[in-house]
DNA sequence: GTAAAATAACTTGTATGCAAGTTATCTATA
DNA sequence: TATAGATAACTTGCATACAAGTTATTTTAC
């Protein structure tokens, strides 16, 4: 498990949950496996509390599971929930891409063209900044539409897709990710929101096609084994 | 505060949840008033601590606002958050009843009519019951869909439109709300996905007109003042 | 040796006490 | 009386202890 520094200015429980988040994403917890309050909190250097409310809350997302007088243990990848993960972002931002079309700025398209700027300069140097440029790009796009709420929503569900876009991103060599969020951004520079609505929904087609690849490569972190 | 007996099968803390959310909703609380742990904690005969933990969940919707060492306040009614409340579930539901035409089974057809049974014996009989039945008319289709992660999601952000949808009961007389469920419903038996979403886009469209009437009679419970 | 029962070692749920910070009240001083 | 400062009474955040339930281990009986 990796510890990085506490940031001053969040507490104990934000703290812990921001540490087993990035932990669980990037899968250096892997799916399946254990994990306890008191051990997470020694490592962290806290109390079970800050951790068990931590827990709770990731628990809302199914991304980890509280056996109650058991243990509480990462979710294994769960294509039900991906598909649903799935559907709330393609639902949710194909909407809101159309409404950027006519509530973006010109401050607010220079924030994203610099977003992009930043993506297509790690694309070749390093690719494990590509996950966080992305999630920043549509939370862009959603504090533009004024729906910061909805986003925290869908970030919390995400987390069941993210993890399978980080092993899409070691196991897809051909990535498309940036040239889609060009697209996505040109549409909305145009306020065109017919093809914003088509650039998004080609850019999240992509994981379908994934899904054959991963689900084979990565057997052992799949539920079930059916899909 | 009305205290409902607690469920055996409910932890301290899902009790605590519950009982919170439902007089919040009810506007048993009243929008902007502050709660103390300790005192509903005192109130349901329980420790601070499930109590806290429920309020942490309820902050994260920001129905509920916690002030470190000061207190927790029920949120004001927020017109930015019931609009995105609002766009969540249009935009999420508006998908689902066109999925819902392809997956719904003779049972899923049949627990929606049974439901709108009861929706229109209790339209002349007792409105306080129209609530519940509504959100189980829509509960029933995130089922259909296997949405039901998705549904936790859009229910607790719609908190903040419930409270309204309740004032809305209040205040409006002339509700079309059932016949609009019967409206998606009809769509929906006949695999029509197109007369499906236009049905519930025209449902979610009446509360755009309840807005001026709320924002005018109940002008002591909203935030700010604009909108 | 095997199986069943007792027990010890775990887990999370909850209660309680303290720490740290905010707010209201009371007091002192001009 | 008015104002500033001290203080007491609150609040939530967190640490700790215990309760209740699960699992692994050990012991005992055959």
């Amino acid at each position: 498990m990796i510890v990085p520094a506490k940031n001053p200015s969040e507490t104990n429980r934000e703290y812990a949950f921001r540490v087993i988040s990035e932990n669980i994403i990037s899968l250096e917890i892997e799916p399946g496996s254990m994990i306890g309050e008191q051990e997470i909190a020694t490592i962290l250097g806290l109390s079970r509390t800050p951790v068990h409310e931590a827990l709770l809350e990731l628990s809302k997302s199914k991304i980890v599971d509280i056996l109650p007088q058991k243990g509480c243990s990462v979710s294994m990848i769960d294509s039900d929930l991906i598909r649903e993960a799935r559907f709330l972002r393609i639902t949710v931002e194909a909407a809101l891409v159309e409404d950027a079309c006519e509530l973006a700025t010109e401050a607010d398209l220079q924030e994203l063209e610099e977003n992009l700027q930043l993506q297509e300069f790690y694309l070749k140097k390093d690719q494990s900044k590509l996950l966080t440029l992305d999630n920043d790009f549509h939370e862009i796009i959603y504090r533009i539409c004024n729906k910061m709420q909805c986003h925290y929503m869908v970030s919390l569900m995400s987390m069941h897709f993210d993890r399978v876009r980080n092993l899409s991103l070691r196991s897809v060599k051909d990535l498309k990710i940036v040239s889609d969020h060009r697209a996505i951004f040109d549409a909305i520079k145009a306020k065109d929101p017919v093809a914003a609505r088509a650039a998004f929904q080609k850019h999240m087609a992509r994981f379908d096609l994934d899904w054959n690849i991963i689900s084979q490569e990565y057997k052992q972190y799949i539920s079930d084994g059916k899909n």
